[in-house]
DNA sequence: AAACGTACGGAGACAGTCTCCGTTTTGTCA
DNA sequence: TGACAAAACGGAGACTGTCTCCGTACGTTT
């Protein structure tokens, strides 16, 4: 019985792990290309499905995205180890941990707006992605407030939110001369304390 | 061709003027109720109108919001200079203005998106508008910065997209315990220089 | 009031979402 | 292995929203 959590549950039918994993290639690829917003049936067509196979695996577009970024959750929870053993610095530490969550939300075109209605509206399959980066970033937050880099009032939630938000405008700031991650830095400049800010201005 | 002024043109007929400003209005009201996503068609319904009529009058969306938008231009138009005539204080205007513009980009919910949209595709009727904003922020951003009170850094297109940033971001804000406006705060931190950080913790 | 041209209205083509249900495939057990 | 039941598939089609085309109605001009 070692090993087996079997609860008299059949095996699942091996064709359905296979169209799963097929759909989330695709999906994957299909989402790179045209972003978040495209058609779910024409990603049913390109692998090869009915557009009810697709539904059953992934009811919503949310419950898809979420499945799409579950293999980045533990790509980016590597990196936060990465962080934590090599970063000693504890303001440098919070900076690197909200660059890489920055970059994972721009992983699509669109992407940091379900993120942000995953905030809301809790039954998203998002949701629960979205809480564990929030509670990691309070993490590095507190240490740096323990440290006085970081402003005692402002809050993970919030941060998380900013990333999000700076994501978000990425997309216009590119078209411009303005690099786009001008909106981090302002935002960096947002949570440091005033000794940390005059440190980056140097 | 000596002495007359009219182009040729015609003088357009009332009761396509009335149309126009009867779908205005119900336009306002719908885009109020359910966000600037709403269904156009269903907004034609509503104004008893043709889907076709809707159409002539405001070829897209992001013509009918631009419309909408023109009679609040005027407003925040004329908060700019209550705030150039009554603030001295270079930081106080710009942060004013700054709130202002946030105010003026909430109006509709989901606003903030072809906003940002206009930035990029300069076709859109929003992008004169928003350059319009832009320009002014600039100003307003000069003048603070001449008195040591910004970073000198900074851009008036990066603050403009911030403040949309910030709003995006407020209608996920409103459902927790934290501000709807912590970002805006967070900011204003960002865009201040260190001395003018001090002061606001104070 | 007749003629002219502008504007209206809605039917309908098109695209995307999502569901229902008859058919096919798969796993299990004799 | 063969037969049965459960699971999964696929696609037709209902529904919603966008946007266009063109016959009709209306306002303006003379």
């Amino acid at each position: 019985m070692a090993g087996s959590t079997n609860d008299g549950e059949r095996k699942p039918r091996t064709d359905k792990q296979r169209n799963r994993a097929h759909i989330l290639d695709v999906a994957e690829q299909y989402f790179s290309e045209h972003g978040i917003t495209g058609s779910l049936d024409a990603i049913a067509k390109r692998a090869g499905i009915g557009p009810g196979t697709l539904y059953r695996h992934f009811p919503t577009r949310e419950a898809l995205l979420a499945a799409l970024l579950q293999a980045r959750d533990d790509e980016l929870e590597a990196r936060r180890k990465a962080i934590q053993e090599q970063e000693s610095d504890s303001a440098a530490a919070l900076a690197q941990w909200l660059t890489a969550m920055g970059q994972w939300a721009t992983a699509f075109d669109g992407l940091p707006e379900p993120l942000r209605a995953a905030l809301v509206e809790d039954k998203s399959p998002l949701a629960l992605t979205c809480q564990g980066f929030i509670t990691t970033t309070d993490a590095f937050l507190r240490a740096a407030q323990r440290d006085g880099r970081a402003r005692p009032e402002v809050r993970g939630r919030e941060l998380f939110l900013g990333v999000l938000a700076a994501s978000w405008a990425a997309s216009a700031a590119m078209a411009d001369e303005s690099s786009p991650s001008a909106l981090h830095h302002l935002l960096q400049a947002g949570w440091a304390t005033p000794a940390e800010r005059a440190e980056h201005l140097s």
